[in-house]
DNA sequence: ATTAATTTAGTACATTTGGTCTAAAATACA
DNA sequence: TGTATTTTAGACCAAATGTACTAAATTAAT
């Protein structure tokens, strides 16, 4: 309900009903919609807790990459209203939004610390600016919060798989015009396969 | 009232209560949320055509998209509620959204003709696969539909000319791993200044 | 100055919502 | 089996919202 209506049209007692429980019952269990979303993330976040743990981490830097981004747009995706209505809950739900940038903060580090690694193996080329892959940073993660809701207004029609493709391919073509030639080489065979 | 509260969290009466006039009278002009909404937009096209107008174009091609992106940001700024609420309000304006979704298509073709231009002046390489250029595009439209959300999470403590020019420099940097040598330097000329 | 049109305020109503309270039903447990 | 705990439902309430209707006030026009 929360994916086909939007967190802010439905209610508490809208859920009970679809569930065929009193509004009370839910109340019981979640005291609010808040703490039903705040459930509802810990979901996401378990599923990403499995996810990173299942990732052969044997592979080479570059496809443990994509694939987390692949699997991660994944998960994701059945829990799109967190990210399209997330200003919404992040304005109204204190706690989760501190949760919310403490996990942002891990995200950045992981990133950094993966382009450093991509540019030892020289599949990224080295900074030519200062803080230059720090901007990219940012720019991936404005496309990491928002590509659902990009997609919920510009893809309407497509199916899930293609959405998520088509915007999981957006994020990685971010590196793509850094890369060296061998680098360039290790992108075509991941992303055309 | 928008922009600090959410569009959700407004409401026709507590506008009316604001204004200090009745909400019948304020529901006598503008019979809906909506309708209200859609008059806020009609002020953005106003402010953006008026933008389109001053803007020199005697200068290179470059400036003239950059100087076009500055006071883009700076305008939509006084109206980020309706790119913080975009897909509340797109859900609920089929009008408005189809309006939105014609203009979107405007601005696609202006950034294809603009990368074009940028090429054949040599401060653009040319492409080395295939649209490449497109998802550059579309990475764009993801920035400029969003940064106002992300700004409202990651820099709710900055002041707005911060927050306008540090995205407005995400969106710029997008271009930048694409620049030729005589392009790098006129990016920097034109970003330093 | 009188009339017509526009603008404003007030009231009333049905609906929804979040919340609280009470009691019944179901379950667990000893 | 009897008791305690957990779960569920129902009723109730105050507040807010959109909407509709009526009448007064203001403005414009002839």
């Amino acid at each position: 309900m929360f994916n086909s209506k939007g967190v802010s049209n439905v209610s508490i007692r809208m859920i009970s009903r679809e569930l065929g429980i009193s509004h009370s019952n839910l109340i019981y269990h979640f005291k609010d919609k808040n703490t039903l979303i705040e459930a509802l993330h810990q979901q996401i976040l378990e599923a990403a807790l499995s996810l990173n743990e299942s990732i052969n981490k044997e592979e080479n830097t570059l496809k443990v990459l994509f694939t987390n981004i692949d699997k991660g747009f994944e998960i994701i995706y059945d829990y799109r209203f967190f990210m399209i209505d997330l200003n919404l809950i992040m304005r109204e739900n204190a706690r989760l939004y501190s949760k919310f940038l403490e996990i942002e903060e891990l995200r950045f580090i992981m990133y950094k610390k993966k382009i450093d690694e991509l540019i030892a193996e020289k599949i990224l080329k080295p900074e030519t600016h200062n803080n230059e892959y720090d901007k990219v940073i940012k720019q991936i993660r404005v496309i990491s919060d928002y590509w659902l809701s990009s997609a919920q207004i510009y893809d309407a029609n497509e199916n899930p798989e293609q959405i998520i493709k088509s915007y999981s391919s957006l994020l990685k073509h971010l590196f793509f015009p850094y890369l060296t030639k061998t680098g360039h080489q290790l992108f075509c065979e991941l992303t055309t396969r």
